[in-house]
DNA sequence: ATAATTCTGTAGCGAACGCTCCAATTCAAC
DNA sequence: GTTGAATTGGAGCGTTCGCTACAGAATTAT
C-alpha cells in the first residue's frame, strides 16, 4: 500500500559492490555509490542505511557471489585435488585479467583492523576458505591423489595464505610468471602429481 | 644564512611513517601527521611537500628501515636456509605482536592500483624481497642444506607470496597456529630439514 | 646593527565528506 | 477517486579535507 522501489535492490547492490571493490571503503563516497546505483543519496540511505551498513551488505554479497560460489562449484564438479588446483589457477587468471583485486584481502587490510564487527566477518570467511582446502586435502588423501604424508591442516593454512598473497602481488607486482610460479610451488606440497585436468578423460 | 629547522627531519619522518603505517594513506590526514610530528601544517608542507610526497618518503623510509635492514641482517649473519626460516618466523612474530601489519602489503592494495609511480616503488621492493629468497635458495643448494631438486625461482616466488599472505591473514584472521602452520608448510618446499637454529652450537 | 633569508603558527580558502530534512511524487488499498 | 504510506530528488546541515597566504620570529652574512 505504498510506492514501490523504482530500482532493483540486487542490481543496485552489485553496482555498489563494484565501487567498493575497486576503490576500497574510505575512498568511495556515498555520492559515488549513488551515481553508480542510479540513485540519489536519500534513496541510498533509505534503502541501505548508512555507508558502513551498505558496505557490509556489499561485502557479504561479494563473498557469496564470488568465493562461496567458486568453492561450491569446484567442490561438486571436480575431484578434490583438481578442485584445489583449479581454485588457485582461477585466482591467478582473475587477478591478471582484472585490476580489482580481492575484496576480502582489501577489506582485511583496510577495514578489519579498525572495525571489530567487519573483522569478524573477514575471519569467518577466511575460515570457510581454509576449511574448503582442508576438506579437499583430506578427500584427496582418501582418494589417493594427494600424498598421505602431508598435514591437511598446515596444507590448508598454506593454501589460504597463498591465495591472499597472490591477491596482494597481483595489485603490486602483476607478472604472470610470478603468480603462476608461486601457485605451482604451493601446489607442490600436495605431493606426487596427477595429470593436469583436461576436458576429456581417456578411459 | 637563514633560520634553521626546529625539528629533526628523521624523527619527524618516523612519526609520520607510524601514522601512515597504522591507518593507511587515505585515512590519515595532514593534520594528524602534523600532530604526530609536532609540527603545524605549514611546516609539514614546507619541509616535505604535499601529502603524497610525504607518503612516498615515509614508504621509502619504512622499507629501508624494516625490509632492507632485515634482509641485510639475516643474509650476513645466518647461513642461507636459516636466513629464510628466520625471516618467515620474524614475520609471524611481528604480525602477532603488533596490529600495524605491513606497510608494503597495505600500500600495494590501497595505493598502487591508482598511482603508477608508487606502484613502481612497490614492484621494485617486492622484487628485492624475491631476489633475497632466490639468492638464499641457491646458496643453500650449493651448501647442501636445501634440496637440489627444487626450483629456486618458483621457491622464491612462493616465499614472497607467503610473506604477503601472512600479512593479510595477520590483520584479518590473527591466530598463531594459522600463521605458524602456513609458514612451516611453506618452508617444507625447501626439502630435507636441518636442525632449527639455536643460540649455542655444540661442536 | 642591518639586511637577507628561512622557518613557524594562525587563519582561512574552496571543495568534498557523511548525513538529514522536506516537499513533491507515485502507487496500493479502499 | 480518495486516502495513506513509501520513495524520490534537491537543498543544505555541520565537519573535515588538502592546501596556502601572510605576518611575525629566528638566524646568518654583511
Amino acid at each position: 500500500m505504498a510506492r514501490p522501489r523504482a530500482f532493483d535492490q540486487s542490481t543496485a547492490l552489485d553496482a555498489a559492490t563494484q565501487r567498493f571493490w575497486a576503490a576500497g571503503y574510505a575512498a568511495t563516497s556515498v555520492r559515488d555509490l549513488g551515481g553508480a546505483m542510479g540513485l540519489s543519496q536519500a534513496s541510498v540511505y533509505n534503502a541501505f542505511g548508512d555507508k558502513r551498513a551498505l558496505f557490509t551488505q556489499c561485502l557479504d554479497h561479494y563473498l557469496d557471489a564470488t568465493m562461496r560460489a567458486r568453492i561450491a562449484r569446484l567442490e561438486q564438479s571436480l575431484p578434490p585435488r583438481q578442485a584445489i588446483e583449479t581454485f588457485l589457477h582461477e585466482i591467478v587468471e582473475r587477478s591478471l585479467e582484472s585490476r580489482l583485486g580481492c575484496m576480502l584481502a582489501n577489506t582485511a587490510l583496510e577495514v578489519a583492523p579498525h572495525d571489530t564487527e567487519i573483522a569478524a566477518i573477514i575471519a569467518e570467511r577466511m575460515s570457510e576458505l581454509e576449511s574448503f582446502f582442508r576438506r579437499c586435502t583430506e578427500a584427496g588423501q582418501r582418494a589417493g591423489t594427494i600424498a598421505a604424508s602431508v598435514d591437511p591442516i598446515a596444507t590448508a593454512q598454506l593454501l589460504l595464505t597463498t591465495v591472499m598473497g597472490l591477491r596482494v602481488l597481483a595489485r603490486g607486482y602483476p607478472q604472470r610468471d610470478l603468480l603462476e610460479g608461486a601457485a605451482r610451488q604451493a601446489l607442490s606440497v600436495l605431493g606426487s602429481p596427477t595429470t593436469h585436468p583436461t576436458e576429456r578423460n581417456t578411459p
